[in-house]
DNA sequence: AACTATCGTTCCGCAATATGAAACCTATGG
DNA sequence: CCATAGGTTTCATATTGCGGAACGATAGTT
């Protein structure tokens, strides 16, 4: 087959001079020669595509070594980009399979000091019970699904910091009012790799969840699927755990690009 | 004079590229005639040069509204960069000290001529108040407490040099918009030993800042504690000031080693 | 439905542009 | 002092990127 359906940069430079960049983002500096060697580019050619990128703002070249390197215009551009972006965006479509997978209701919680901020709700699809919980309600962390998840990977120094910045209170027969207790539960969702809601929080309500972490690598975000006990068996949470961790892997792969 | 010196770009598809770059990363997401439009480039030139750089990664359009938007690559990028940025791997551990004695917002910025580069952010433990600021923001040198940390450790000739470099915009009730009460307010800060904002840039926002020597011993960052008025109050200014002054002490110290 | 306007996509001939060989600098060190 | 190894500049050449034009799809209008 002479068919060259092949997918190609058709803009030959641009590839190059982006494949310089990358290289340089990852080593920090490097010589004319280097570069050339490690590309197989022609060092003539690579002295006019660095010399495009420093016009540009984009690199600069050490007085004394002379060696190339990046200058902080991308870092500024980087920001420009995260400051738009909030989670939100890149969420949104995984919590969206997940609740069509589901048809139970999804939240996206952010962590707010020892409390949580509900940042975003997808209402279940079947049923016709409604979940209390709405975007931005702030919900104290040691007695929700989310709120564990978070705190399951904190340092226990800070867990013990939430739970004493936290009104304990009572809300159903089955919540935690003893620190040790949380300390176990916690345990438990560190091992199992997601985090649980028992009717800890709500009558009749139960959630899982998984945390996420945001662009400085500290976590910051969890997702939750909740529904009525009489839906959300073991069975079925064991189920739906597979995806929910699968989720999680997914986002933090797209949300580790935020990250070294 | 026929002596045509300027400088130019050596490569005009890398200038056009790296310019659609900079026109999405500063409005999110746009149309193809839109950019071509805005940039004065025919539309199949756009075109191409889009495709390259969704084949290579930085791209991505819109399924649905077939709009233009840049992915996340070049913030993995920017991570790289300053990951490598070798006063940050010093100065965190300093600056999360002062996260956790103070509980606010800390921030740690590098000079970049007449303007600060945000390169670290430390969020708020307590309170629900978010700051503007984010990693990669630049942002003028006269109106900002590290501006002025770093402005207090130059010779005045810089100083106005700065000042007359800098778009004077009075963005508070208590933006400085003379240059004389900038320098009373510098002058201060020198005999401190710190340097103040107070909601001089953000309604609302107080901060306490101090500058840093780098390698070649020139000014060259500095970081700050940033909080609500409400709770950075005179008097807790005065109590935090002594553990900024502490971690410059400190940090300072072990800069000096460091030398390339 | 037919018409129109708008936007994104594809094609292709032409020449401006990017290419790389070679010559030229400038340090460093043997 | 010569040799070597970077980095820089020049320049003829053909490859590459350019943009006019035509196409397709969608949405708004009559």
């Amino acid at each position: 087959m002479a068919e060259d359906r092949e997918a190609k940069n058709p803009v030959q430079s641009a590839e190059r001079i982006f494949k310089i960049l990358e290289m340089l983002a990852e080593s920090g500096e490097m010589g004319l020669m280097e570069i050339s060697a490690a590309l197989s580019l022609h060092k003539s050619t690579v002295h006019r595509l660095l010399t495009s990128l420093i016009y540009m703002g984009y690199a600069r070249q050490d007085e004394a070594t002379q060696k190339y390197m990046l200058s902080y215009k991308l870092v500024s551009m980087a920001g420009k980009i995260l400051a738009r972006t909030d989670i939100l965006q890149i969420a949104r479509p995984y919590l969206e399979r997940l609740s069509d997978i589901s048809g139970e209701t999804v939240h996206l919680v952010q962590r707010e000091g020892s409390n949580i901020l509900y940042i975003y709700k997808i209402e279940a699809k079947v049923g016709t019970i409604r979940m209390v919980s709405h975007v931005g309600m702030v919900h104290p962390m040691y007695c929700s699904g989310v709120g564990k998840a978070i705190m399951a990977a904190l340092p226990e120094k800070e867990i013990r910091q939430i739970w004493e910045d936290s009104i304990i209170e009572k809300k159903t027969e089955k919540t935690i009012t003893e620190y040790k207790e949380l300390l176990a539960v916690i345990d438990e969702a560190k091992d199992r790799g997601y985090a649980l809601d028992d009717e800890e929080n709500e009558e009749g309500v139960r959630c899982i969840a998984a945390s996420l972490r945001g662009y400085g690598n500290e976590v910051r975000y969890a997702f939750s699927i909740s529904g009525p006990v009489s839906r959300m068996t073991n069975e079925r949470i064991r189920e739906l755990s597979a995806d929910v961790k699968r989720v999680q892997q997914e986002l933090s792969g797209e949300l580790g690009y935020l990250r070294t």
